[in-house]
DNA sequence: CTAGTATTCCATAACTTGCTGGAATACTGG
DNA sequence: CCAGTATTCCAGCAAGTTATGGAATACTAG
């Protein structure tokens, strides 16, 4: 057996995994799809392609399993393959904040505001969210609420904020979270509601980093009186699938 | 501020990262980084490249913070910039591996024979050092040994087995390893050592697998008396740089 | 069956990347 | 200071990648 050639491969389909994940929008679109599955045309749309050209960029992602797809009627879905695929991207967007900081300077002013924000971390938010003393809010769009939320969290999608913020309560913190640490709505939504003379803060991470951590989530769509409760809801914990 | 183009930045510098690992290479050279600093020319001859070559993919991972490099006389010796760069390989290597499977079918009858040869887990591996009933070596090139080793563990590259087979004790059983799950090396070593028959199995990952789970590793070179000892020496615990 | 819609497939053009060989740089050992 | 060695820099070519627009496919609604 030739080792030379057993190892050429090996170090080829790494590459390839990883040469999946060498084009922005197709990070993009894996980032959007770790919110939960979405339509080709849904996809195209919040990254700004064409659909031509998504749906180029998800077979991509599909050849390598990174992705996976269902059809149902004319549409396609897509989601993302495994827990692990969601689990590596946050790997990857680690890997490379030193970095983030030290090259870019747009972004770079940007996160220095958002440290201004007094981020929660994942422990303290889900000590308090035990003992009933905080509102979270998940200002997602709607359909990934739905998906998947952290339990006990009201669905305040950046667009209907202005609308719906008279039904939080004044009297105690509020929690914003939203896609990840790099996302820009919950910033925008703390920046919004401290306007207003809230007592709000933003979750440091975001629903991929607090479900893949075993914390209890729910799925669907909000209960309908949309009092904050008391103590957090059911709690499913899951484990990778 | 311009949300849109701050995503674009962060997308752009994410993907970046994934692109200095989208080259085979480039793979292959981190992945010997894994093992321990090198030269330019000696990661050249190993993965079969020219220096100038070597040298260019160098640069590149360079330049996303993957390595660094110190010069000595007129040596550049490089590294892995951080434990976080060693570890996300392995999530790359452990996210393909399902895929490996479907795709290759030269990598898939590698990894067939692998099997039959009762890789032996961590857990198990330590359990059976702290008891001192079974004696490990290490496969890798003795300046590798030398970089970081399993505590414990007998200094035998490859190329000097048949030499030194002779110092094994026959009545116990032996582990080998080298650089990780996919190494080609504790492979052959088991094939032989069971030849001349040997109670022998391999480590079913590798080196670095063992040093971020945080167990148990010394460096420097092997004690010059080269019996098995009987328990494992100095334990050095240590957590990510 | 027809019109319409969602998606994928394909050919093309602009661009990027990897490899090669030659030249430049920087250090060592006499 | 000189010859030799290790490394990096650069120009040029071959190969591969991305975005685009048009065509093909497959399904729904009537």
């Amino acid at each position: 057996m030739d080792h030379r050639r057993v190892k050429d491969r090996l170090y080829a389909v790494w590459a390839d995994t990883a040469k999946a994940l060498a084009s922005p929008k197709r990070v993009e679109l894996l980032d959007l799809l770790a919110q939960g599955e979405r339509t080709v045309e849904a996809l195209a749309r919040e990254a700004g392609l064409t659909v031509n050209n998504t749906s180029s960029h998800l077979s991509v992602l599909k050849g390598v399993r990174l992705v996976e797809s269902r059809k149902e009627a004319q549409f396609a879905f897509y989601r993302v393959a495994d827990d692990a695929v969601s689990a590596f991207l946050l790997h990857l967007q680690a890997l490379t904040r030193r970095r983030m900081h030290e090259v870019d300077h747009l972004v770079r002013t940007y996160f220095e505001e958002r440290d201004a924000l007094e981020p929660v971390d994942r422990a303290e938010l889900r000590r308090r969210l035990r003992r009933g003393d905080v509102t979270v809010i998940d200002v997602r769009p709607a359909v990934e609420y739905d998906a998947v939320h952290i339990a006990g969290a009201l669905s305040m999608p950046l667009e209907r904020l202005h609308a719906r913020m008279g039904d939080l309560p004044k009297d105690r913190p509020i929690v914003a979270y939203c896609r990840g640490p790099y996302c820009v709505m919950a910033v925008e939504a703390v920046e919004r509601l401290r306007k207003r003379g809230y007592d709000a803060r933003r979750f440091a991470e975001g629903l991929p980093d607090w479900r893949l951590a075993g914390y209890p989530v729910a799925e669907g769509p909000e209960a309908t009186n949309a009092v904050p409760p008391r103590r957090s809801r059911t709690a499913s914990h899951r484990r990778a699938s």
